[in-house]
DNA sequence: CGGGATCCGTTACGATACTG
DNA sequence: CAGTATCGTAACGGATCCCG
Protein backbone atom coordinates (compact mmCIF):
# COMPACT_ATOMS: atom_id res chain seq x y z
CA UNK A 1 0.00 0.00 0.00
CA UNK A 2 1.17 3.46 -0.92
CA UNK A 3 2.43 5.55 2.31
CA UNK A 4 0.05 7.82 2.32
CA UNK A 5 0.57 11.36 2.96
CA UNK A 6 0.43 11.88 6.75
CA UNK A 7 1.23 14.68 9.33
CA UNK A 8 3.12 12.52 11.92
CA UNK A 9 2.65 15.51 14.75
CA UNK A 10 2.57 14.55 18.23
CA UNK A 11 -0.80 15.87 18.47
CA UNK A 12 -4.02 13.57 18.67
CA UNK A 13 -6.15 15.46 16.90
CA UNK A 14 -3.36 14.93 14.19
CA UNK A 15 -3.36 11.37 14.62
CA UNK A 16 -6.85 10.95 14.82
CA UNK A 17 -6.89 12.73 10.86
CA UNK A 18 -4.00 10.30 10.18
CA UNK A 19 -6.39 7.77 10.22
CA UNK A 20 -10.04 9.34 9.25
CA UNK A 21 -8.80 12.36 7.51
CA UNK A 22 -8.50 11.26 4.26
CA UNK A 23 -10.80 12.72 1.78
CA UNK A 24 -14.30 10.07 1.31
CA UNK A 25 -12.94 8.20 4.86
CA UNK A 26 -15.28 10.12 7.08
CA UNK A 27 -18.02 9.34 4.11
CA UNK A 28 -17.39 5.67 4.17
CA UNK A 29 -17.59 5.54 8.06
CA UNK A 30 -20.63 7.07 7.73
CA UNK A 31 -22.18 4.88 6.05
CA UNK A 32 -20.61 1.32 7.88
CA UNK A 33 -22.13 2.99 10.51
CA UNK A 34 -25.54 1.88 9.27
CA UNK A 35 -24.47 -1.37 9.46
CA UNK A 36 -22.52 -3.74 7.53
CA UNK A 37 -22.36 -2.91 3.74
CA UNK A 38 -21.44 -4.49 0.16
CA UNK A 39 -18.98 -2.89 -1.68
CA UNK A 40 -20.95 -1.63 -4.49
CA UNK A 41 -24.02 -0.32 -1.74
CA UNK A 42 -20.87 1.65 -0.52
CA UNK A 43 -20.06 2.68 -3.76
CA UNK A 44 -23.66 3.71 -4.19
CA UNK A 45 -23.83 5.70 -1.15
CA UNK A 46 -20.95 7.81 -2.31
CA UNK A 47 -22.20 8.99 -5.40
CA UNK A 48 -19.08 9.72 -7.46
CA UNK A 49 -16.73 8.01 -5.48
CA UNK A 50 -14.17 6.32 -7.92
CA UNK A 51 -13.61 2.57 -7.23
CA UNK A 52 -9.77 2.46 -6.93
CA UNK A 53 -10.35 4.70 -4.43
CA UNK A 54 -13.20 3.24 -2.13
CA UNK A 55 -10.94 0.26 -2.47
CA UNK A 56 -7.78 2.13 -1.31
CA UNK A 57 -9.96 3.65 1.93
CA UNK A 58 -11.35 0.42 3.01
CA UNK A 59 -7.99 -1.16 2.58
CA UNK A 60 -6.30 1.70 4.87
CA UNK A 61 -9.65 1.32 7.52
CA UNK A 62 -8.99 -2.62 7.50
CA UNK A 63 -5.34 -1.78 7.65
CA UNK A 64 -5.94 0.39 10.75
CA UNK A 65 -8.38 -1.75 12.68
CA UNK A 66 -11.48 0.29 12.33
CA UNK A 67 -13.24 -2.06 9.75
CA UNK A 68 -13.02 -5.58 8.34
CA UNK A 69 -14.16 -7.56 5.79
CA UNK A 70 -17.15 -10.47 6.67
CA UNK A 71 -18.84 -12.97 4.97
CA UNK A 72 -21.93 -11.91 4.34
CA UNK A 73 -23.23 -15.85 2.92
CA UNK A 74 -23.66 -16.64 -0.93
CA UNK A 75 -20.08 -15.97 -1.91
CA UNK A 76 -20.70 -12.40 -0.68
CA UNK A 77 -18.76 -10.27 1.55
CA UNK A 78 -19.50 -7.37 3.71
CA UNK A 79 -17.16 -4.50 4.93
CA UNK A 80 -18.15 -3.56 8.48
CA UNK A 81 -17.25 -1.63 11.36
CA UNK A 82 -15.02 -3.47 14.36
CA UNK A 83 -15.79 -1.96 18.51
CA UNK A 84 -12.53 0.61 17.30
CA UNK A 85 -14.22 1.88 14.37
CA UNK A 86 -17.81 1.86 16.26
CA UNK A 87 -16.12 4.34 18.35
CA UNK A 88 -16.10 7.14 15.58
CA UNK A 89 -19.76 7.47 15.97
CA UNK A 90 -19.15 10.79 18.26
CA UNK A 91 -16.98 12.47 15.56
CA UNK A 92 -19.33 11.61 12.94
CA UNK A 93 -22.52 13.02 15.15
CA UNK A 94 -20.32 16.22 15.73
CA UNK A 95 -20.39 16.64 12.46
CA UNK A 96 -23.92 16.39 11.30
CA UNK A 97 -24.89 18.40 13.45
CA UNK A 98 -22.15 21.23 12.53
CA UNK A 99 -23.36 20.53 8.75
CA UNK A 100 -27.13 20.84 10.22
CA UNK A 101 -26.22 24.62 10.46
CA UNK A 102 -26.02 25.27 6.43
CA UNK A 103 -28.24 25.03 4.03
CA UNK A 104 -27.81 22.47 1.27
CA UNK A 105 -26.34 24.61 -1.80
CA UNK A 106 -28.38 24.41 -4.95
CA UNK A 107 -26.64 21.83 -7.46
CA UNK A 108 -25.99 19.25 -4.81
CA UNK A 109 -26.79 15.53 -5.55
CA UNK A 110 -28.95 13.26 -3.64
CA UNK A 111 -26.86 10.05 -2.14
CA UNK A 112 -27.81 7.00 -3.77
CA UNK A 113 -28.86 5.43 -1.17
CA UNK A 114 -30.25 7.07 2.22
CA UNK A 115 -27.42 4.72 4.52
CA UNK A 116 -27.32 8.63 5.50
CA UNK A 117 -30.34 9.12 7.58
CA UNK A 118 -29.80 6.05 9.14
CA UNK A 119 -26.37 7.02 10.75
CA UNK A 120 -27.23 10.60 11.37
CA UNK A 121 -30.87 9.99 12.89
CA UNK A 122 -28.79 6.76 15.03
CA UNK A 123 -25.73 8.89 16.71
CA UNK A 124 -28.19 11.60 17.23
CA UNK A 125 -30.50 8.94 19.02
CA UNK A 126 -27.81 7.37 20.89
CA UNK A 127 -27.28 11.07 22.37
CA UNK A 128 -30.61 12.01 23.47
CA UNK A 129 -32.41 8.77 24.25
CA UNK A 130 -33.46 8.55 27.98
CA UNK A 131 -33.03 5.13 29.95
CA UNK A 132 -37.15 5.03 30.05
CA UNK A 133 -37.07 4.01 26.21
CA UNK A 134 -37.18 0.84 25.04
CA UNK A 135 -38.56 -0.12 21.51
CA UNK A 136 -37.68 -1.49 18.22
CA UNK A 137 -39.00 0.62 15.18
CA UNK A 138 -38.73 0.08 11.62
CA UNK A 139 -38.58 3.85 9.74
CA UNK A 140 -38.93 4.01 6.33
CA UNK A 141 -38.06 7.14 4.60
CA UNK A 142 -39.10 7.06 1.07
CA UNK A 143 -39.75 3.17 0.86
CA UNK A 144 -36.06 2.58 2.28
CA UNK A 145 -36.26 0.55 5.35
CA UNK A 146 -33.65 1.16 8.72
CA UNK A 147 -34.28 -0.37 11.70
CA UNK A 148 -34.14 1.56 14.74
CA UNK A 149 -33.40 -0.10 18.48
CA UNK A 150 -33.40 1.89 21.44
CA UNK A 151 -33.08 0.58 24.99
CA UNK A 152 -31.33 1.63 28.94
CA UNK A 153 -30.89 4.72 27.28
CA UNK A 154 -28.83 3.68 24.38
CA UNK A 155 -29.60 3.59 20.48
CA UNK A 156 -29.10 1.92 17.35
CA UNK A 157 -30.19 2.33 13.81
CA UNK A 158 -29.44 -0.35 10.87
CA UNK A 159 -29.88 0.38 7.18
CA UNK A 160 -31.95 -2.95 6.80
CA UNK A 161 -35.07 -5.15 7.82
CA UNK A 162 -36.41 -5.09 11.32
CA UNK A 163 -37.58 -8.51 12.93
CA UNK A 164 -39.90 -7.65 15.05
CA UNK A 165 -40.75 -4.16 15.14
CA UNK A 166 -43.08 -2.61 18.09
CA UNK A 167 -44.05 0.28 15.42
CA UNK A 168 -43.55 0.97 11.55
CA UNK A 169 -42.98 4.76 10.85
CA UNK A 170 -42.71 6.50 7.45
CA UNK A 171 -42.07 9.28 5.81
CA UNK A 172 -40.21 10.90 2.81
CA UNK A 173 -36.82 12.38 2.74
CA UNK A 174 -38.30 15.98 1.63
CA UNK A 175 -40.36 15.96 4.62
CA UNK A 176 -37.76 15.34 7.18
CA UNK A 177 -35.11 17.94 5.38
CA UNK A 178 -38.12 20.47 5.70
CA UNK A 179 -38.56 19.62 9.41
CA UNK A 180 -34.37 20.19 10.19
CA UNK A 181 -34.47 22.94 8.46
CA UNK A 182 -37.12 25.12 9.71
CA UNK A 183 -39.12 24.85 6.53
CA UNK A 184 -41.57 22.60 8.37
CA UNK A 185 -43.18 22.91 11.86
CA UNK A 186 -43.42 19.86 13.57
CA UNK A 187 -47.21 19.69 14.02
CA UNK A 188 -47.24 19.70 10.12
CA UNK A 189 -45.27 17.24 10.03
CA UNK A 190 -46.70 15.07 12.06
CA UNK A 191 -50.39 15.82 10.54
CA UNK A 192 -49.05 15.26 6.79
CA UNK A 193 -46.42 13.70 6.02
CA UNK A 194 -45.85 11.05 8.27
CA UNK A 195 -47.87 7.41 9.41
CA UNK A 196 -47.44 5.21 11.85
CA UNK A 197 -48.33 1.92 12.61
CA UNK A 198 -48.32 0.44 16.05
CA UNK A 199 -48.24 -3.05 16.98
CA UNK A 200 -47.34 -2.57 20.71
CA UNK A 201 -49.66 0.09 21.75
CA UNK A 202 -47.98 2.79 23.84
CA UNK A 203 -44.48 2.63 22.37
CA UNK A 204 -45.66 5.24 19.85
CA UNK A 205 -45.10 7.84 22.73
CA UNK A 206 -41.88 7.21 23.35
CA UNK A 207 -41.28 6.87 19.51
CA UNK A 208 -42.27 10.18 19.38
CA UNK A 209 -40.42 11.87 21.74
CA UNK A 210 -37.52 10.48 20.62
CA UNK A 211 -38.01 11.95 17.48
CA UNK A 212 -38.14 14.91 18.28
CA UNK A 213 -35.81 15.29 20.71
CA UNK A 214 -33.67 14.41 17.37
CA UNK A 215 -34.63 16.61 15.04
CA UNK A 216 -34.68 19.49 17.87
CA UNK A 217 -30.95 18.65 18.00
CA UNK A 218 -30.45 18.66 14.16
CA UNK A 219 -32.44 21.41 13.02
CA UNK A 220 -30.36 24.25 11.21
CA UNK A 221 -29.55 27.25 13.88
CA UNK B 1 -10.34 31.57 -5.68
CA UNK B 2 -9.71 28.46 -7.49
CA UNK B 3 -13.00 26.57 -6.53
CA UNK B 4 -12.02 23.57 -4.17
CA UNK B 5 -13.04 19.81 -4.38
CA UNK B 6 -16.06 19.27 -2.77
CA UNK B 7 -18.74 16.76 -2.13
CA UNK B 8 -21.60 18.21 -3.02
CA UNK B 9 -24.13 15.52 -1.02
CA UNK B 10 -27.24 16.23 0.10
CA UNK B 11 -25.96 15.29 3.55
CA UNK B 12 -24.80 17.58 6.73
CA UNK B 13 -21.61 15.30 7.22
CA UNK B 14 -20.69 15.90 4.07
CA UNK B 15 -21.36 19.66 4.10
CA UNK B 16 -19.50 20.15 7.27
CA UNK B 17 -16.91 18.27 5.30
CA UNK B 18 -17.44 20.90 2.62
CA UNK B 19 -15.81 23.74 4.64
CA UNK B 20 -13.54 21.80 7.05
CA UNK B 21 -12.36 18.80 5.36
CA UNK B 22 -9.46 19.69 3.53
CA UNK B 23 -6.00 18.71 4.73
CA UNK B 24 -4.73 20.94 7.56
CA UNK B 25 -8.04 22.84 7.87
CA UNK B 26 -8.81 21.40 11.03
CA UNK B 27 -5.49 21.39 12.44
CA UNK B 28 -5.76 25.44 11.60
CA UNK B 29 -8.96 25.32 13.62
CA UNK B 30 -7.19 23.62 16.32
CA UNK B 31 -4.70 26.09 16.49
CA UNK B 32 -7.13 28.93 16.41
CA UNK B 33 -9.24 27.68 19.22
CA UNK B 34 -6.43 28.27 21.06
CA UNK B 35 -6.95 31.88 20.28
CA UNK B 36 -6.17 34.65 18.24
CA UNK B 37 -3.20 34.16 16.55
CA UNK B 38 -0.88 35.97 13.57
CA UNK B 39 0.04 33.88 10.40
CA UNK B 40 3.49 33.25 11.27
CA UNK B 41 2.91 31.60 14.88
CA UNK B 42 0.20 29.54 13.13
CA UNK B 43 2.88 28.17 10.53
CA UNK B 44 5.20 27.53 13.14
CA UNK B 45 2.43 25.28 15.38
CA UNK B 46 1.50 23.44 12.02
CA UNK B 47 5.37 22.67 11.62
CA UNK B 48 5.73 22.01 8.12
CA UNK B 49 2.64 23.42 5.95
CA UNK B 50 3.84 25.35 3.27
CA UNK B 51 2.36 29.34 3.40
CA UNK B 52 0.44 29.53 0.33
CA UNK B 53 -2.00 26.46 1.60
CA UNK B 54 -1.97 28.29 4.79
CA UNK B 55 -3.00 31.57 2.96
CA UNK B 56 -5.64 29.47 1.01
CA UNK B 57 -7.17 27.81 3.97
CA UNK B 58 -7.74 30.76 5.89
CA UNK B 59 -8.84 33.00 2.97
CA UNK B 60 -11.59 29.72 2.26
CA UNK B 61 -12.24 29.80 6.53
CA UNK B 62 -13.10 33.91 6.27
CA UNK B 63 -15.05 33.18 3.16
CA UNK B 64 -16.97 30.65 4.95
CA UNK B 65 -17.67 32.88 8.14
CA UNK B 66 -15.58 30.51 10.40
CA UNK B 67 -12.75 32.87 11.05
CA UNK B 68 -12.01 36.65 10.68
CA UNK B 69 -8.89 39.05 10.38
CA UNK B 70 -8.54 41.10 12.94
CA UNK B 71 -6.30 44.16 14.26
CA UNK B 72 -4.31 43.20 17.02
CA UNK B 73 -2.33 46.66 17.25
CA UNK B 74 1.15 47.60 16.05
CA UNK B 75 0.11 47.29 12.44
CA UNK B 76 -0.47 43.40 12.84
CA UNK B 77 -3.06 41.16 11.86
CA UNK B 78 -4.31 38.09 13.93
CA UNK B 79 -6.68 35.20 12.53
CA UNK B 80 -9.71 34.22 15.43
CA UNK B 81 -12.55 32.22 15.17
CA UNK B 82 -16.00 33.55 14.68
CA UNK B 83 -18.82 32.70 17.02
CA UNK B 84 -19.45 30.19 13.96
CA UNK B 85 -15.93 28.60 14.12
CA UNK B 86 -16.29 28.33 17.84
CA UNK B 87 -19.05 26.08 17.55
CA UNK B 88 -16.54 23.37 16.14
CA UNK B 89 -15.01 23.09 19.27
CA UNK B 90 -17.41 19.55 20.26
CA UNK B 91 -15.81 17.79 16.64
CA UNK B 92 -11.95 19.14 17.80
CA UNK B 93 -12.61 17.65 20.66
CA UNK B 94 -14.34 13.99 19.81
CA UNK B 95 -11.17 13.77 17.37
CA UNK B 96 -9.16 14.63 20.04
CA UNK B 97 -9.91 12.03 22.16
CA UNK B 98 -10.26 9.28 19.00
CA UNK B 99 -7.08 10.05 18.36
CA UNK B 100 -5.59 9.68 21.91
CA UNK B 101 -6.38 6.30 21.40
CA UNK B 102 -3.64 5.65 19.72
CA UNK B 103 0.12 5.72 20.63
CA UNK B 104 2.18 8.08 18.77
CA UNK B 105 4.49 6.87 16.02
CA UNK B 106 8.37 6.62 16.70
CA UNK B 107 9.18 9.07 13.62
CA UNK B 108 6.99 12.13 14.72
CA UNK B 109 7.90 15.59 14.83
CA UNK B 110 6.77 17.61 17.65
CA UNK B 111 4.70 21.23 16.77
CA UNK B 112 6.17 24.34 16.77
CA UNK B 113 4.62 25.26 19.34
CA UNK B 114 1.87 24.28 22.30
CA UNK B 115 -1.28 25.38 20.63
CA UNK B 116 -2.35 21.96 20.66
CA UNK B 117 -2.10 21.51 24.03
CA UNK B 118 -4.43 24.87 25.24
CA UNK B 119 -6.82 23.30 22.49
CA UNK B 120 -6.97 19.66 23.48
CA UNK B 121 -7.21 20.34 27.08
CA UNK B 122 -9.44 23.41 27.18
CA UNK B 123 -11.99 21.31 24.99
CA UNK B 124 -12.20 18.58 27.23
CA UNK B 125 -12.39 20.40 30.40
CA UNK B 126 -15.77 22.37 28.48
CA UNK B 127 -16.82 18.44 29.15
CA UNK B 128 -15.46 18.11 32.64
CA UNK B 129 -16.29 21.14 34.35
CA UNK B 130 -18.56 21.39 37.00
CA UNK B 131 -20.90 24.42 38.24
CA UNK B 132 -19.15 24.45 41.21
CA UNK B 133 -16.04 25.01 39.92
CA UNK B 134 -14.68 28.59 39.34
CA UNK B 135 -11.02 30.06 38.68
CA UNK B 136 -8.40 31.19 36.38
CA UNK B 137 -5.27 29.74 35.98
CA UNK B 138 -2.15 29.91 34.72
CA UNK B 139 -0.66 26.53 32.87
CA UNK B 140 2.89 26.76 32.24
CA UNK B 141 4.00 23.61 30.12
CA UNK B 142 7.51 23.83 28.79
CA UNK B 143 7.65 27.18 29.85
CA UNK B 144 4.70 27.94 27.29
CA UNK B 145 2.18 29.97 29.00
CA UNK B 146 -2.04 29.24 28.94
CA UNK B 147 -5.21 30.70 30.69
CA UNK B 148 -7.48 28.72 31.98
CA UNK B 149 -10.79 30.49 32.70
CA UNK B 150 -13.29 28.06 34.52
CA UNK B 151 -16.93 29.39 35.92
CA UNK B 152 -20.12 28.09 36.00
CA UNK B 153 -19.50 24.51 33.83
CA UNK B 154 -17.89 26.50 31.05
CA UNK B 155 -14.12 26.59 31.02
CA UNK B 156 -12.00 28.37 28.12
CA UNK B 157 -7.99 27.74 27.58
CA UNK B 158 -6.40 30.48 25.95
CA UNK B 159 -2.56 30.33 24.72
CA UNK B 160 -0.74 33.05 26.16
CA UNK B 161 -0.78 35.54 29.23
CA UNK B 162 -3.04 35.03 32.09
CA UNK B 163 -4.24 38.65 34.05
CA UNK B 164 -4.83 37.41 37.63
CA UNK B 165 -4.37 33.69 38.04
CA UNK B 166 -6.22 32.54 41.10
CA UNK B 167 -2.80 29.85 40.58
CA UNK B 168 -0.37 29.07 38.51
CA UNK B 169 0.41 25.59 37.63
CA UNK B 170 3.90 23.98 36.25
CA UNK B 171 4.62 21.08 34.24
CA UNK B 172 6.13 19.39 31.08
CA UNK B 173 5.00 17.79 28.10
CA UNK B 174 6.44 14.76 27.96
CA UNK B 175 4.95 14.25 31.81
CA UNK B 176 1.51 15.21 30.32
CA UNK B 177 2.34 12.80 27.21
CA UNK B 178 3.52 9.83 29.91
CA UNK B 179 0.18 10.96 32.35
CA UNK B 180 -2.22 10.25 29.04
CA UNK B 181 -0.70 7.17 28.12
CA UNK B 182 -1.02 5.29 30.96
CA UNK B 183 3.12 5.15 31.32
CA UNK B 184 3.14 7.25 35.12
CA UNK B 185 0.37 7.15 37.14
CA UNK B 186 -1.12 10.33 38.78
CA UNK B 187 0.38 10.02 42.33
CA UNK B 188 3.86 9.68 40.26
CA UNK B 189 2.87 12.77 38.15
CA UNK B 190 1.21 14.83 41.14
CA UNK B 191 4.30 14.66 43.56
CA UNK B 192 7.21 14.52 41.07
CA UNK B 193 5.91 16.26 37.82
CA UNK B 194 4.87 19.23 38.49
CA UNK B 195 4.39 22.30 40.67
CA UNK B 196 1.63 24.53 41.99
CA UNK B 197 1.72 27.70 43.05
CA UNK B 198 -1.27 28.98 44.69
CA UNK B 199 -2.56 32.59 45.27
CA UNK B 200 -6.08 31.99 45.77
CA UNK B 201 -5.96 29.56 48.98
CA UNK B 202 -9.19 27.01 48.37
CA UNK B 203 -8.73 26.95 44.56
CA UNK B 204 -6.02 23.63 44.56
CA UNK B 205 -8.79 21.41 44.96
CA UNK B 206 -10.95 22.66 42.65
CA UNK B 207 -7.88 23.11 39.69
CA UNK B 208 -6.29 19.32 40.54
CA UNK B 209 -10.27 17.57 40.12
CA UNK B 210 -10.30 19.11 37.09
CA UNK B 211 -7.27 18.04 35.97
CA UNK B 212 -7.65 14.78 37.11
CA UNK B 213 -11.22 14.56 35.15
CA UNK B 214 -8.94 16.17 31.85
CA UNK B 215 -6.43 13.43 32.08
CA UNK B 216 -8.83 10.50 32.68
CA UNK B 217 -11.29 11.65 29.45
CA UNK B 218 -7.91 11.58 27.44
CA UNK B 219 -6.55 8.54 28.62
CA UNK B 220 -5.41 6.49 25.61
CA UNK B 221 -7.95 2.93 26.02
C1' DC C 1 -22.61 -9.14 -11.77
C1' DG C 2 -19.82 -7.90 -7.76
C1' DG C 3 -15.17 -6.66 -6.46
C1' DG C 4 -11.68 -5.04 -7.62
C1' DA C 5 -6.88 -3.67 -10.59
C1' DT C 6 -4.71 -0.65 -14.13
C1' DC C 7 -4.05 3.34 -16.82
C1' DC C 8 -4.01 8.30 -17.58
C1' DG C 9 -5.40 13.21 -17.64
C1' DT C 10 -6.29 16.72 -14.13
C1' DT C 11 -5.98 18.83 -9.72
C1' DA C 12 -4.06 19.61 -5.22
C1' DC C 13 -0.17 19.50 -2.33
C1' DG C 14 4.68 20.57 -0.64
C1' DA C 15 9.13 22.80 -0.97
C1' DT C 16 11.67 26.58 -2.18
C1' DA C 17 12.35 31.06 -3.81
C1' DC C 18 10.87 35.55 -4.10
C1' DT C 19 8.42 40.21 -2.99
C1' DG C 20 6.03 44.32 -0.63
C1' DC D 1 6.30 39.57 8.78
C1' DA D 2 2.86 38.13 5.66
C1' DG D 3 2.14 36.49 2.19
C1' DT D 4 2.76 35.45 -3.67
C1' DA D 5 4.91 32.72 -7.54
C1' DT D 6 6.74 28.78 -9.43
C1' DC D 7 7.25 23.96 -10.19
C1' DG D 8 8.02 18.95 -9.36
C1' DT D 9 5.42 15.30 -7.19
C1' DA D 10 1.60 12.86 -5.26
C1' DA D 11 -3.35 12.18 -4.98
C1' DC D 12 -7.74 12.27 -7.15
C1' DG D 13 -11.41 11.19 -10.75
C1' DG D 14 -13.09 8.79 -14.65
C1' DA D 15 -12.80 5.03 -17.66
C1' DT D 16 -11.59 0.64 -18.97
C1' DC D 17 -10.30 -3.98 -18.25
C1' DC D 18 -9.92 -8.31 -15.50
C1' DC D 19 -11.40 -12.32 -12.74
C1' DG D 20 -14.29 -15.33 -9.86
Amino acid sequence: MAKARSYRLLCPIARALDRIGDRWTLLILRDLHAGPARFSELQRGLTGIAANLLTERLAKLVDDGLARKADAGHGATVYELTALGKQTSDIIFELAAFGARFAPEDDIVPPGNLRTVATTMGAAARRVATPEMNFDATVLVDGEQMCLNVSEGSADMTYGECRAPDLTFSTSYSALLALTEGDMDPDEFAANHCSLEVRSPGKEAEFMELMSRITDMLRTA
